[in-house]
DNA sequence: GTCTATACCCGGATAGAC
DNA sequence: GTCTATCCGGGTATAGAC
């Protein structure tokens, strides 16, 4: 395979970067096109010749957010306490890339749109931790994604002890 | 006191239910000072003799919203499963209000421009449903947060039971 | 307290030349 | 595959007349 051949796929993975940078560095209201151009020095509309709408972009994004979430927790499993691990790692992810979580969990998730495996794939270690029970994991889920979020919001109070809310939620999952 | 002294009393209240309907009707992006001035069949510009700018409607709509629900959530306290009964007010809540349930739930929270008590008086009922302890009221907050948002953010699959996610988190938190 | 006019900024996306 | 030029839409907010 030429050069010239693989130059388009390099392109549109730098288009991706590019975009992931601008969105965890300035956050959702900072990614546009003209911004994500300006950061290849190129021009917006050029974009237009690699992803049809700025949708396909956000999408590529989610799917680079589930699929390095579910990296993070994987190695939770074989930790003594696999829950009490996998919530930890959780935690740090959203912590470590709030906007890109927010993109990636606050939305639809376009299914179709995706590669296949991907949605499974985010949510496999939380499965297995919780010993294949969906709506268990679902319950785990939402408080995970509940404090996450009230943390990444600024919803607690300044003064929170947030690492004490999470334990106290380790606990009632049978955790410790 | 005569009519024309209230009358600026009233206005703002109109504004500020007029945003309500366009918040919850139609969701945030809808919700612009046009829009507003629309729905009074007024000019946007007029607004700003009312109030200083648009933020301030929201902080308006914030607190509406954190009175409503935490008279919703009241009632529970006098059910034989307090907790189950509220978590079962807070998800009718965030679902019968979607959006505005997100806009007071999702920003920091302006507690200086806030009457006083408010924030307290949104979170009463769930402190006293855990006995007063703060750490588990953010637990508990979180799973329901994170439930809700789910839901709303339509992030589950179209198949998932819902009610069951619910159930194991309130038996987790030592309710049936 | 409302209006008109407007400043100022931003966004996504397309047409057509090169 | 990039460019320039542009369309079309939208937003918050201010100035100044009435």
């Amino acid at each position: 395979m030429s050069v010239a051949e693989r130059a388009p796929v390099a392109r549109r993975q730098q288009i991706v970067d590019a975009a992931r940078r601008i969105l965890e560095e300035h956050g959702e209201d900072a990614l546009t096109m003209r911004r994500i151009a300006d950061a290849l020095g190129i021009r917006a509309p050029s974009l237009y010749k690699h992803f049809p709408d700025k949708a396909s972009v956000e999408v590529a994004l989610m799917q680079i957010g589930l699929q390095e979430a579910g990296a993070a927790m994987e190695p939770a499993l074989r930790s003594p306490n696999q829950l009490a691990a996998l919530l930890d790692a959780y935690r740090r992810f959203a912590v470590k890339h709030p906007h890109l979580y927010r993109l990636m969990t606050t939305r639809p998730l376009p299914r179709e749109r995706l590669a296949p495996g991907v949605e499974a794939g985010a949510a496999a270690p939380l499965m297995a931790a919780v010993g294949g029970d969906l709506d268990r994991a679902r319950a785990v889920w939402g408080m995970a994604h509940g404090l996450a979020l009230l943390e990444l919001d600024g919803r607690l109070p300044p003064d929170a002890d947030i690492d004490a809310a999470w334990q106290i939620g380790m606990q009632a999952f049978g955790t410790h």
